[in-house]
DNA sequence: TAATCTGGTTTCTTTACGCAACTCTATTGA
DNA sequence: TCAATAGAGTTGCGTAAAGAAACCAGATTA
């Protein structure tokens, strides 16, 4: 067997990256956010082989981020779109697109500039924060143990 | 060739992929943060093969995430340290915890309970925010185009 | 009626993962 | 002092995914 499997693991990071933690499925997500629907299109941006995107699609799809929406007269075309669960993967692909942007600029290309459509007004860089809004940083928290059931948790 | 590599990729998000996208970057990061330093402490902790964890390591410190520290009397011990780069993917880490808890909460262990440990509260949810805070979903952005070299930018 | 598009599936090869066993240098310990 | 143990890897092998390209079937267009 390879690749290890988190499903039933006690991490809810490692669940997390089981259902988008592999290569294709975050930039899936990505593309879909940005108004990818089709099977076609996901294939053309993303250069993925079909099998695979058939595969991570219907993964995205059993584990609910995306769903599949049959259009079409006489339902020959599917449509995959976001699910509340998908859409609330935006602030962790907004994370990644920064940090990337800051540790990994693109020497080419000037960072994606997303905006606040209301004011017009660049977003404001994602962060760990308090309660009342003050950044934390990995130093800034501690873990609250709960009924220590079984003390590993991490 | 299996697995496409992005490094050249003009997307922030697929670089950053190409660095901690995969099934054991992510989590090896997280266990650092948790204060996590040796080679077989990691391996304890994640159940990670150990030719498997010697490469992710290594490319983790080849990419800045870590920094491999000799420690010891002759040299015959090291550690793994989180560099700025990799305490950064702080928030990522955490978001992805959150999305995990919310999506696929386990169903015999009570959410990691993060705290600010200045005033014992728990932290705020993470989210992508407007420059004077408000919270913003994929719908709230747009993506402001910069000088146009090609148009792809995605 | 043939060409094309869409959304796949199949086949085949290459690469990566996981396990276990092995190595080599320190350090412990009896 | 000499064996045992621990830390940090490396090597080899079997299996499972990734990638490319070809094939396929129903609907649409020409």
């Amino acid at each position: 067997m390879a690749r290890k499997r988190f499903d039933d693991s006690n991490c809810s990071v490692a669940r997390a990256l089981n259902e988008v933690g592999d290569w294709w499925s975050l930039l899936v997500v990505l593309h879909a956010m940005y108004g990818t629907r089709r099977f076609v299109d996901f294939q053309k941006e993303l250069g993925i082989a079909r099998n695979i995107l058939c595969d991570r699609l219907s993964r995205l799809v059993d584990n609910q981020v995306l769903k599949k929406v049959e259009v079409g007269e006489h339902g020959s075309r599917s449509e995959y779109r976001l699910t509340e669960k998908g859409r609330d993967l935006f602030p962790i692909v907004v994370a990644l697109r920064q940090w990337g942007d800051k540790w990994n600029p693109s020497p080419e290309q000037a960072p994606l500039d997303l905006r606040d459509r209301e004011t017009g007004k660049p977003i404001r860089q994602i962060e760990v924060q308090s309660i009342d809004g003050q950044p934390l940083s990995v130093r800034d928290v501690f873990v609250k143990e709960s009924v220590p059931k079984t003390k590993k948790a991490v």
